[in-house]
DNA sequence: TGGCGCTCCTA
DNA sequence: GTAGGAGCGCCAA
């Protein structure tokens, strides 16, 4: 710290704001049903600032009456700002009543802002020699940064930032601060009502800016401007200076800094718990006794969550915690937590007995092994520094065998170390015999991969269980120990912070809480597992668990830990064809509108094709009351305005560019120099996986431009080559079967195209005779029998008008009755039973099979029919996955197994294994589950992914 | 900074 | 009409 004395400004309502909608979806209310979320909100912040830097002088500034300068100026000025919520005018008097007895000054001048008080103070303490810090997150504080003041700035997720002139500088692509208020009067501000000038948003000003360097300079050089902004700048250049003037902050307020009076002093004690006690504080108390005592005594306090290194903690009911948790940041979740007890009497680590335990090296570490490996059943659960488990290091990992009791095996930064440790346990890893349970066992068997250490053994789930009993909750163990165990965990955010930069690595956290989260999590898992290991004995579902998503577990995992490989090069060329392109697209499009405009901006789009073009006489709009511009209604026009097709082909094409092709090379993994997606085997209702980070699942395919990208996923040498084996018609096929539609499964039993045979048939054709148009019309109804038509949905699809669309339907299923019947058993079935269910036995249930709302209903009816048929096409390629799988591994094959996409897998086929490879990945699909039906499965293969379709 | 709406990519 | 994920704009309250 140096010597030059520091002064702290704090901005109340910013602060009371902040904090006020921290706690919006959770707000506190006392049990006088007073609202303290803001008074709360605020303390935190305050203690916080005072605890990390120990101000010697300090002010709390508020604003009084609004700015009656400004008001005139400008009639709307702030004219338009929601009024201030309830709960944050009860706030403020308890506020004030705090600051005197903490014996703070509170800066209020009438008729002025806190930003003016705060400009003024802060001029005037730099003048005797000050340097000041001002407490806001409101970025226009920035006009004011000097080398001597500076915004001490909060973050999310927890800690500050201190904005010096360079910082400034960066932020704002600016030359120096004060420029900050042309920035802000040119773009203006919406909350704080100031207009700026029209058509600038933040991108545009800075680009004036740093050409213009003024406000004033730039409108005396209006002239060089180009078009639409040229003309609507000239018109709006009083608004311009006006808005300059709205932006500035007075630094003459009739305030003084008298630095006697800013002295921060002890508080009054008494007075402030008081106050606390009525508010009922009491969590806030304790931080606010241990803040202020630690000033009282001197500064060499340890903290007292240093634990005593690697001991055993054993703790029953451990009241001390709540205390230490708050000793460092995290004050606001901390905080609530505690709080939410006395409210939901919910259960918590705080109020249950257990014994967690941190396990030391050496000795202790044998001895607990030794212990481990006479277990059958363990839950585990690893602690790393990363949710990606291909960087992820370990940091510890935490074992559980007995409800109520565990143990937490901490692990050494250094890798060789950590290597060690992992040897250690690698029998008990891969010993078969001993269960291994766990939440998501996907993420800990990668992490561990990654330490060249298999998980051997019976596996159980919770997540995978879960999603087998109640598919459509949601699975994360917090949720699932508030649900069936009625205990909250406590809370990661807690732990490292929220997302964010500033959030701390699992490796930060000090050794004690790391056991009591980790322990916890694996002893609440454990007692999951007992929970639902009864329900799954239900029906078919704990074959399903075994059979396929537990065994798919292990597949996935390999999966995704493979990769595929990816030619950036290529990628990184087409990506520039496309930038080309589109700007050149965007030329046309600006010349044609006459203006420029961002044309991916819907609602921009919308204003300049039917507000000024008028295109359409009654456009349609959003529910937003926008006017619509999604591609079916645009393509309507297409044909009668040539501007329509340049939008539509920009839109395509910059789709392309910014989620394909820019995308993908920034999701290639450094260590691996291969994209690994993560499949979800929990998000899907009706069975299926999903693909995300990235998503590899919606790779286009459709257009020629599109499908180029799938040239970019390629062999991972010139030794392997792709191969893709695509299921063909599955969920026809599967209709077919459940149905026994005997035209259709012979149909298909014949090999015919079912699309030309359904067309024949409907429309009483030779199928040698079946015309383009009506092989298509056929094949929308085919697969409209999948989604559960109706004859809206048909005549949308095709150009069929509504009757056609009727007639085809009626006649469709006159042709095919058994699949009619087959449909409304489906939802007869879903309306006695609940639910619908695969072939395999996974359940979907309706809830709203029986509404009353048609609507809703119709949603449910239709989903009664789709999902057994979606459900049972992903249940059988599941099948397949795990059994090719299996015989790759006992093969000993270099091939492997990288994607799946619903209907198809791909591969990366080691050149001399191709002909084995193409016979055992054709057989194992097609017989992985017997119907009426035969499977087909179409193979190609290519040296990148669009040449093995 | 987060959430929502819109649009668009897949099976 | 089914099932998903993602990027962008836009506005918070």
């Amino acid at each position: 710290m140096s010597d030059q004395k520091r002064l702290f400004l704090v901005d109340a309502y910013a602060l009371i704001f902040r904090g006020y909608y921290a706690f919006i979806k959770n707000p506190r209310i006392n049990s006088k049903g007073l609202d303290t979320s803001a008074i709360m909100g605020f303390m935190n912040s305050l203690l916080d600032v005072i605890k990390r830097e120990r101000p010697d002088h300090l002010a709390v500034c508020f604003d009084k009456g609004g700015s009656a300068d400004r008001v005139e100026m400008f009639e709307a000025y702030k004219a338009n700002r929601d009024e201030t919520p309830e709960g944050i005018k009860t706030a403020i008097p308890h506020i004030c009543e705090i600051l005197k007895a903490m014996h703070i000054p509170i800066m209020v001048k009438d008729g002025y802002e806190a930003d003016d008080v705060i400009g003024t103070l802060s001029r005037q303490a730099e003048k005797e020699g000050y340097k000041t810090y001002m407490v806001t997150p409101d970025k226009d504080f920035a006009q004011l940064v000097t080398e001597n003041i500076f915004i001490y700035r909060p973050v999310f997720g927890g800690g500050y930032e201190t904005w010096g002139i360079e910082e400034v500088k960066k932020k704002f692509e600016v030359e120096n601060p004060l420029q900050v208020i042309d920035f802000l009067g040119m773009m203006g501000d919406s909350s704080d009502n100031i207009p700026g000038l029209p058509g600038v948003g933040e991108k545009t000003a800075k680009k004036l800016l740093a050409e213009y360097g003024s406000m004033e300079n730039l409108l005396a050089n209006t002239h060089e401007l180009k078009g639409k902004m040229k003309e609507k700048i000239e018109g709006a250049k009083e608004l311009g200076l006006l808005s300059k003037k709205l932006a500035t902050i007075m630094l003459d307020v009739p305030v003084t800094f008298h630095a006697k009076d800013f002295e921060l002093d002890q508080p009054d004690l008494p007075k402030v718990t008081e106050i606390f006690q009525e508010l009922e504080f009491r969590q806030l108390l304790a931080n606010f006794e241990k803040t202020f005592a630690v000033e009282a005594t001197s500064s060499e306090t340890t903290s007292a969550s240093n634990t005593t290194e690697l001991k055993a903690t054993p703790k029953e009911t451990a009241s001390a915690g709540a205390g230490q948790f708050s000793l460092f940041g995290g004050d606001i979740s901390t905080s609530k937590e505690t709080e939410t007890i006395s409210e939901f009497t919910r259960k918590t680590a705080e109020t249950t007995s257990h014994f967690y335990q941190s396990v030391a090296s050496g000795m202790a570490t044998k001895l607990f092994i030794k212990n481990l490996m006479n277990q059958t059943s363990v839950c585990f659960d690893t602690e790393t520094t990363d949710i990606n488990p291909l960087v992820a290091e370990l940091v510890g990992i935490a074992f559980s065998w007995e409800v109520g009791k565990g143990f937490y095996l901490p692990f050494p930064e250094n890798k060789e170390e950590a290597q060690e440790l992992i040897e250690q346990l690698r029998p008990f890893f891969e010993n078969e015999s001993i269960q291994k349970i766990g939440q998501n066992l996907k993420y800990d068997i990668k992490v561990l991969a990654k330490y060249h250490v298999e998980v051997k053994g019976k596996l159980f789930d919770t997540m995978l269980a879960h999603y087998l009993i109640n598919p459509d909750m949601r699975h994360n163990m917090d949720v699932l120990a508030e649900t069936y165990l009625n205990y909250t965990p406590i809370s990661i955010e807690n732990l490292i912070g929220k997302k964010g930069k500033n959030q701390l690595s699992m490796r930060d956290v000090p050794l004690e809480k790391q056991t009591e989260y980790a322990v916890e999590d694996a002893d609440i898992t454990l007692q999951l597992k007992e929970h639902f290991e009864k329900e799954l004995g239900e029906a078919n579902t704990q074959k399903l668990f075994d059979d396929i998503e537990i065994p798919l577990l292990r597949v996935l995992a390999a999966m995704e830990l493979e990769g595929i490989n990816l030619d950036e090069k290529f990628l990184n060329s087409l990506s520039e064809q496309l930038e080309n392109d589109i700007k050149d697209l965007e030329t046309k499009i600006y010349a044609e509108a006459g203006e420029t405009f961002n044309i991916a901006s819907p609602k921009q789009l919308g204003d300049i094709l039917f507000d000024k073009l008028k295109l359409v006489d009654k456009p349609k709009k959003t529910k937003t009351g926008q006017y619509a511009t999604s591609e079916d209604i645009l393509s309507y026009l297409a044909k009668d305005h040539a501007i329509i097709q340049h939008i539509l082909d920009f839109r395509g094409l910059s789709k392309l560019k910014s989620t394909y092709v820019d995308a993908l090379p920034t999701q290639v993994e450094p260590s691996t120099g291969r994209v690994h997606t993560d499949y979800m085997q929990t998000v899907a209702a009706t069975g299926r996986l999903s693909s995300n980070n990235p998503n590899l699942q919606n790779i286009p395919i459709r257009t020629e431009r599109g499908r180029q990208v799938r040239k970019a996923f390629i062999p991972r040498s010139e030794d392997y080559i792709l191969l893709a084996a695509d299921y063909s018609q599955i969920e026809l096929r599967i209709i077919a079967a459940l149905s026994k539609e005997e035209t259709m499964i012979n149909a298909f039993k014949n090999g015919e195209d079912i699309h030309a045979s359904t067309a024949s048939k409907v429309f009483n054709v030779p199928i040698e005779e079946v015309t383009r148009e009506q092989r298509s019309n056929a094949k929308t109804v085919n697969f409209g029998i999948i989604y559960g038509v109706s004859a809206f949905g048909l005549s949308n699809q095709t150009d069929l008008s509504r009757s056609e669309s009727k007639e085809l339907i009626d006649t469709y299923y006159a042709t095919y009755p058994k699949l009619r019947n087959y449909m409304s058993e489906l939802v007869d079935f879903a309306r006695d039973n609940g639910y619908v269910q695969t072939v395999l036995g996974r359940r979907r249930y309706l809830n709203d099979i029986n509404s009353r709302n048609a609507v809703v209903r119709g949603a449910a009816e239709r989903n009664a029919v789709n999902a057994p048929i979606q459900g049972s096409a992903a249940d059988i390629i599941k099948i397949a996955m795990i059994n090719i799988y299996e015989k790759l591994q006992t093969g000993n094959f270099k091939t492997k197994m990288l994607l799946q996409v619903h209907d198809e897998l791909v591969f990366d086929v080691y050149k001399p294994e191709l002909e084995t490879i193409k016979t055992l990945v054709k057989t194992e699909m097609e017989n992985a589950y017997k119907l009426e039906v035969p499977l087909d499965v179409e193979l190609g293969i290519g040296n990148d992914w669009l040449e093995a379709h």
